[in-house]
DNA sequence: ATCGCAATTGACACATGTGTCAATTGTTTT
DNA sequence: AAAACAATTGACACATGTGTCAATTGCGAT
């Protein structure tokens, strides 16, 4: 009883920062105010100042965290070797399957903010052509002509990014064995049974 | 010069949900607020007040015209009739080509505010079952297994919402060109020369 | 011309948000 | 324990937004 209320624990950049990205993904750039943020991690408003300049700053560090994390795991997976095009689609599939690799809820809210902030959007642009570079070489290098190799890999990011966008809610399940035939859909050939029990395997650990 | 300042000509509804139309479009829900519209159309704040309940009847209104204006666009190409897959494919992609058939803009602009509005999420997320139901009808119909059905239509939906989710901006004669690729790749079989000349036809008028 | 309704207006009351600053409180370091 | 630095605080000044209301203006019908 001798604490009525308790003290108010000390504040640091980072709670302020992983608020401002949790109030980002949940209801979009403009919800991220300094009152509602200070509300959230019971801190004084004007605390805030003492680790940003101001709410520029705290947008410029949330956008250089989306950069740090997503960086390059697309890239790295389109690059992994693989003996045949759909074992290399089945690695870049992880990226969907496993919330580790890849932030699609992060990557979504980057892209509605964008849409209102020319020097984001540009931002997503580069991100958005590396991405889609990354796959369009890991066809061309499983031998698809330069032709196929866009309208393949335009489809495959196209798909990814319509998937996220509409926020498809599906029983894991469902989905995971959905995702062999996405395969043979951006490859044009179905994936042998050895290809597809090795995929399973990674996403059915206990 | 007996007009100093022109007398400031009389408002409409239309003047007021037609700009908050364009506001969404371009600058997203938050953006449409009754003061800055008021600047917009050259009208008294207050005189808002006259055609709209308040914001959230201008709200109310956006959807509706939403809902009136892409209502069963979709739908309609995916019934029309057509001899082969392809054929009936490419009606469908004159949607999006066409954006008198389909207002893109308009569309990823409901999607984004949908995200913050739950009651608005169920109306969508209604639109794009039915319009995922239409796609799938229309792969049945040409004799293909539910399980084929099902991948394909998703995919064939993902990738445009896809599309317009990340606002591509191609050369338009590249992206007429790309379409019989999409196609080939939805259907899992190369269009016919004569399929893709009727289709090139439509979209080459003077 | 004037009556009556449609449309517009400014003043008011209130809410939420930003950013600055001087004063104060907590925590280390010497 | 005192000095030095880190962190927090409330008061202040200001901006933008919402919604109500009584008064006024504009316009068409009689």
């Amino acid at each position: 009883m001798s604490k009525p209320t308790s003290p108010r624990p000390r504040g640091s950049r980072d709670l302020w920062l992983d608020a401002a990205l949790d109030l980002l993904v949940s209801s979009g750039i403009d919800a991220v105010k300094i009152m509602p943020l200070a509300r959230a991690v019971d801190q004084t408003r004007t605390g805030f100042y003492w680790y940003f300049k101001d709410l520029g700053a705290l947008h410029d560090a949330m956008v250089e965290t989306w950069e740090a994390r997503n960086t390059g795991q697309i890239q790295a997976r389109c690059e992994a070797p693989a003996q045949t095009i759909n074992t290399a689609l089945f690695n870049l599939m992880d990226c969907w399957l496993d919330p580790a690799l890849f932030d699609a809820r992060l990557d979504l809210a980057i892209r509605n903010w964008a849409r209102n902030d020319t020097t984001l959007a540009a931002r997503l642009d580069a991100a958005d052509n590396a991405r889609i570079a990354a796959v369009h070489n890991m066809f061309l290098r499983f031998g698809y002509s330069r032709e196929q190799a866009d309208v393949r890999s335009l489809t495959t990011i196209y798909t990814q990014v319509g998937y996220i966008s509409m926020e498809v809610e599906e029983d894991p399940v469902a989905r995971l064995n959905r995702v062999p035939h996405y395969v043979e859909m951006f490859s044009g050939q179905p994936p042998t049974q050895a290809e597809i029990a090795e995929f399973m395997a990674r996403h059915t650990s206990g």
